[in-house]
DNA sequence: ACTAAAATTTAGCGCGCGTAAATTTTATTT
DNA sequence: AAATAAAATTTACGCGCGCTAAATTTTAGT
């Protein structure tokens, strides 16, 4: 028996023994019916393999089981691996998610956050573009949605922020590279978000701790192509004559990326064995960043932590029915993996 | 006057003063309103700030204004490059582009058919994994929902097809390097999907008629971290000592990129100039192949005319409201790209 | 066998909108 | 100015399901 028979609830209803009401329960949560129940329907659905109208089913309802993540530049394999492994846990929990990318423009963030309120979402995983957010309207719209920060953490916005804790892993990179070799000087990337201006304080900050002087290769502009801004800032840098020290810590591994093309280019050896004049590290753990040349030192970001404790914080946002009181946040701390750059 | 006022279009067809049908039709359609209706319409909107019901909206339609877009692996950056030129085109044609990823696995290109499904979409723009799909469950996919393959041109699936024209770029950038250097040998790409098998039957095509013999690096397993097969083939490749010529010609960018990787970690130069005693180029222009150590000679593949092809050839099948009677295929010529790694 | 609790069924309203058919208004022509 | 065609609007109905309350059945526990 084909599927086009099946036109609604009903017909499926009585060719599976079961009246409508239970089998929009069991469709709403299949452990809410008695497992005989189940079994039945399931034999039905393996059957017929009707499905339920979507549409006909979020209409009247006041909580759809729509999950929208946000991410602002997907062409970043970082935000793609991030939406990947939410992507798993949000279907494994049984709701819709839906992806959107900014890339990188706040018209089409602005754009997202309409169609999410149409699309009447349980909860958003929302990564900002950051400085480029209209932050009034995103504040309406937290206000409006349950809602989670990934990534950027911008003040006071969502019920919670799930993040990596820039103030111990820049530290660590710091001090490791602080051990083995020069002090680092710090590429800054573009102020896009509060982790540029983050990284660049922890920096200072554990420079100084260190006793040693803080010296920050500045970046302008506010665009997402950070390996082109590295490749560029690396020429200059190189052509100018290189900082006081042989050591560049980049505050991310797009930036790293970008600046050891430049040094290959120039004819710099990168690495932190003797015959190398230069060490380059990098924060992220980029998924190609294991490919560099030389591959890259950098810091890895816990993924798999971020999304599960992402999804957790918007679930138990969902469940609870209410808003959080407090807003929460949680920084997962990065890990050092020493590579051939630095 | 705030948002929350308004809960239906008849409430907001009376604020404007135009019938709930008339308000209905202009949503639908906003030129399909007199001007002096329209003007009234929208000067209530900005009033107002009212947005239809989407859900309400779909529901009875026989087709809505969904489009999906499929990619098999969204952690590529060539097709979050891809999925975002399409994007933007489906928004600008008023249409509700959503965007999927099959990460390289079957079980969840199975289950993003289903969402599609349910989605009722008016037409699907699906990059498929290839060889890991389920070719039945597509084809009645294909049978049910209008759509336009791309990249992956999977034989007699789809109304369409739009992709690169490997007959014409694998011979293009076969010819230069025989130009400039010794023949290259082919370093495969996974068979996961029929570009594969393409690229490597044109590399031997054009080596056939350049009168060269072919030299083909194959490679085992189905997963997508090419840069990984990049690395490990590339070291093997070095160990084993290399192949009769110093020229490589990997089947993509970031099999490049892994095999570059290999290279540098051994101590092998590589370059088209004089101290080089490698040469390695790819295929695709990847947007972090400017980026590599050196820089990547490669066929650039044109993502915006793929996009727009992509998107006019399911406009048209929309639009015609019948599926097309002959299944074309459109391919795009690539156009070398030299950079200095061949 | 009896009872309380849990699950299911019956019955029916309402959601917000699409859409066909009937009617009115507007534009065009004579 | 009247006649006619074309366009816009109104009337009226239905979609598929969520949701609820009351009635009934089934299950589990004494």
């Amino acid at each position: 028996m084909g599927a086009g028979n099946i036109r609604n609830m009903e017909e499926f209803a009585v060719l599976s023994g079961i009246s409508r009401p239970t089998v929009s329960k069991y469709f709403n949560d299949p452990a809410s019916v008695r497992g005989s129940t189940r079994e039945r329907i399931e034999a039905a659905l393996k059957k017929y393999d009707y499905r339920p109208n979507i549409y006909a089913m979020n209409q009247n309802r006041q909580l759809t089981k729509n999950i929208g993540i946000v991410v602002p530049y997907l062409a970043d394999p970082f935000f793609a691996e991030v939406a990947r492994n939410i992507e798993r846990r949000c279907i494994a929990a049984g709701f819709w998610p839906t992806l959107f990318s900014s890339h990188g423009e706040q018209k089409l963030e602005n754009n997202i956050l309409d169609s999410l309120r149409s699309l009447k979402p349980a909860g958003v995983l929302l990564g900002l573009l950051g400085r480029a957010s209209d932050r009034s309207l995103v504040e309406k719209f937290c206000r409006d949605v349950p809602t989670v920060l990934i990534d950027a953490n911008i003040e006071g916005l969502g019920d919670a922020f799930i993040g990596s804790d820039n103030f111990q892993s820049i530290p660590l990179i710091v001090e490791y590279l602080c051990r083995t070799g020069e002090p680092p000087c710090f590429f800054e990337m573009p102020a896009l978000n509060p982790n540029a201006n983050k990284r660049r304080d922890a920096y200072e900050q554990a420079m100084e701790i260190l006793g040693h002087t803080s010296q920050v290769i500045r970046v302008k502009g506010e665009t997402w192509d950070f390996e082109r801004i590295g490749y560029e800032g690396g020429l200059r840098v190189i052509d100018a004559g290189l900082p006081k020290t042989n050591t560049i810590l980049c505050s991310n591994d797009r930036l790293a990326i970008g600046f050891l093309a430049a040094a290959y280019e120039k004819g710099i050896r990168v690495g932190h064995d003797k015959d190398s004049t230069l060490r380059v590290a990098g924060h992220d753990d980029h998924p190609f960043s294991r490919f560099t040349c030389p591959s890259l030192t950098t810091i890895a970001q816990d993924y798999e932590s971020i999304a599960d404790r992402s999804v957790e914080a918007l679930f138990g946002l969902i469940e609870s029915g209410k808003r959080a009181d407090v807003r929460s946040e949680t920084l997962f701390e990065g890990k050092l993996v020493m590579r051939s750059s630095a």
